[in-house]
RNA sequence: GGGGUAGUAGGGUAGCCUGGUCCAUCCUAGAGCGUUUGGGACGCUUUGACGGCGGUUCGAAUCCGCCCUACCCCA
């Protein structure tokens, strides 16, 4: 039966599992007959839900959240120079109105610092003002060239969380970049992503930024995918945009300003890290359906199994759990997998011999069978979905810790690539020799400073040129 | 950025070179009926397609042109 055209292809083969998982678990319809555009099915939309649920709660502790137009004008979005040289590859124009031409051409918003910064420039009159700390969840266009790849490279990002935070002083911003960083390390260890931190070389940094830092996670082929920024803005757009302040001595001054981001790569992510042969893998958090009660109703007892099995549904919902209950005409196996490839975290079968002790057979994704009391499955169910998560979140970091390593020369570093690993090694940070590491071993710099739990990073003399150099993260990535 | 391969029903394929009545086949695809139900049940009935536009032709899934889309490899 598994060499079925039904099946899906081994987690191994990891770009033949993504793209089927994403229709045959229900997330993502990629036939919308635009490049790069992609559909939400309601199952993984429910996932989505899930996700930016959690998302807004950690954000939602001293951001507030808003919303600011699609449509950007062109002299708005031209008055930054190196944010347009950033993206004029990239933007859509809005150029007609009905049939007839506009007067000022409008961006599709590839990113919202142009259209956000005009207003906050109204907004901000005093220090008494300050920090502002905005965001917004919306969709963003860029017109990609590369190959384009569902929830991962889009030419429309639908769910881009984008935060906007405007301070007195540089310091006082850069102190918001790290608390973002933590705030976007809390997020992915709910979601139990293992995440490396680290600041992107001054070539890849955000296009009107100080500089940027990037979070990025290891895939299961070792390739990374970029899953957040958080860019120091200082003072260019704030110049740019006219965004100042009444200090307490009564002069004007212009503000620091950060912004950061977290796109649907978050998803991209947590199914990818998760996944097994038999299909998704949700942390209960994430999970639109935690448990899944399947009924096992034969012949005589059916009302009885049915009855008991409701009742459960009803206890467990009662106590704040997202459950459903499957009565289905299918035989229980077919449901079994059924439920399997959507990651449901935590399967609960009870039938006749279950009833009649009073418990009912739990079985988590992560594979493992117990059986639980009826009497008290209010306290275990929160119990056994922790259990869940545990084991998500080692297998995820053991993953990780298998994928990085530190290396002390080229050579290493063309092998360590060449095993599917994200290596350390030491950079003097000058272009010359990033261009060597990157053309030598055709992998990306994805910045220095790397912060992981997973890898010492040491310092060391440059694996091109031998001068002092700090340790940079290498890896080829998505 | 460069190259390659491909698009046939919900999914997977054959047919294409060499145009021909009927456009086939498989599936844990759909609809219907019945028997089933502790790890992917079965029988019968049935629905449905040649990526789009244009061209050649008496006739196009098949030949030609343009476009759209997808996947893979290399930089």
């Amino acid at each position: 039966m598994d060499d079925d055209t039904g099946a899906l292809p081994q987690k191994g083969d990891f770009s033949a599992w993504y793209n089927d998982i994403l229709w045959r678990a229900e997330i993502m319809d990629v036939r919308y007959p635009v490049k790069g555009l992609y559909v939400w099915y309601p199952y993984g939309f429910a996932i989505r839900k899930h996700v930016y649920g959690q998302l807004r709660n950690l954000l939602d502790r001293d951001h507030e959240e808003t919303l600011f137009p699609l449509l950007i004008p062109e002299q708005e979005f031209m008055k930054e120079a190196e944010h347009i040289k950033g993206f004029e590859n990239e933007v859509y124009w809005v150029t007609h109105g009905g049939t007839t031409p506009l007067e000022v051409k409008l961006a599709l918003r590839p990113t919202s610092e142009t259209a956000i910064y005009p207003m906050y420039a109204l907004w901000l009159r005093s220090h008494a003002d300050l920090p502002m700390k905005y965001y917004q969840i919306v969709n963003t266009f860029r017109y990609e060239t590369k190959q384009t790849r569902p929830l991962i490279r889009l030419r429309e990002i639908t769910s881009f969380m984008e935060s906007h935070t405007v301070h007195a002083t540089w310091d006082e911003a850069e102190a918001q970049v790290e608390y973002e960083l933590a705030l976007t390390c809390e997020f992915y260890d709910d979601l139990c992503i293992p995440i490396i931190i680290s600041k992107r070389p001054d070539w890849d940094k955000f296009p009107g930024a100080d500089y940027t830092m990037a979070v990025d996670a290891i895939m299961p082929n070792g390739k990374t995918l970029q899953i957040g920024t958080v860019h120091h803005l200082g003072e260019h757009f704030s110049k740019t945009f006219s965004i100042t302040f009444e200090d307490k001595n009564g002069e004007q001054k212009f503000a620091s300003q950060t912004c950061y981001g977290i796109s649907e790569r978050c998803i991209a992510a947590l199914i990818s890290m998760h996944g097994d042969d038999k299909g998704l893998i949700l942390p209960p958090i994430a999970a639109p359906v935690q448990a899944v009660i399947v009924p096992i109703t034969i012949g005589k007892r059916h009302e009885d199994v049915l009855a008991a099995a409701e009742k459960l549904k009803n206890v467990l919902i009662a106590a704040g759990f997202r459950v459903k209950i499957d009565t289905r005409d299918m035989r229980p196996g077919a449901k079994y997998y059924w439920w399997e490839l959507r990651g449901v975290p935590l399967r609960l079968e009870l039938g006749p011999r279950d009833l009649d002790a009073g418990k009912v057979m739990a079985v988590k994704r992560t594979g493992e069978k117990t059986q639980i009391e009826l009497a008290t499955v209010t306290d275990e169910i929160p119990r056994v979905l922790g259990e869940i998560t545990a084991t998500i979140r080692a297998k995820a970091e053991e993953h990780t810790k298998a994928h990085l390593c530190t290396v002390a020369s080229m050579d290493a570093l063309g092998a360590a690539l060449n095993e599917g690993k994200v290596a350390v090694v030491s950079w003097c940070q000058q272009k010359g020799c990033g261009d060597v590491i990157e053309e030598k071993t055709n992998a990306s710099i994805l910045g220095t400073n790397a912060r992981s739990q997973y890898v010492s990073a040491t310092e060391g003399v440059c694996i091109v040129c031998g001068k002092p150099g700090k340790a940079t993260l290498v890896g080829r990535t998505y």
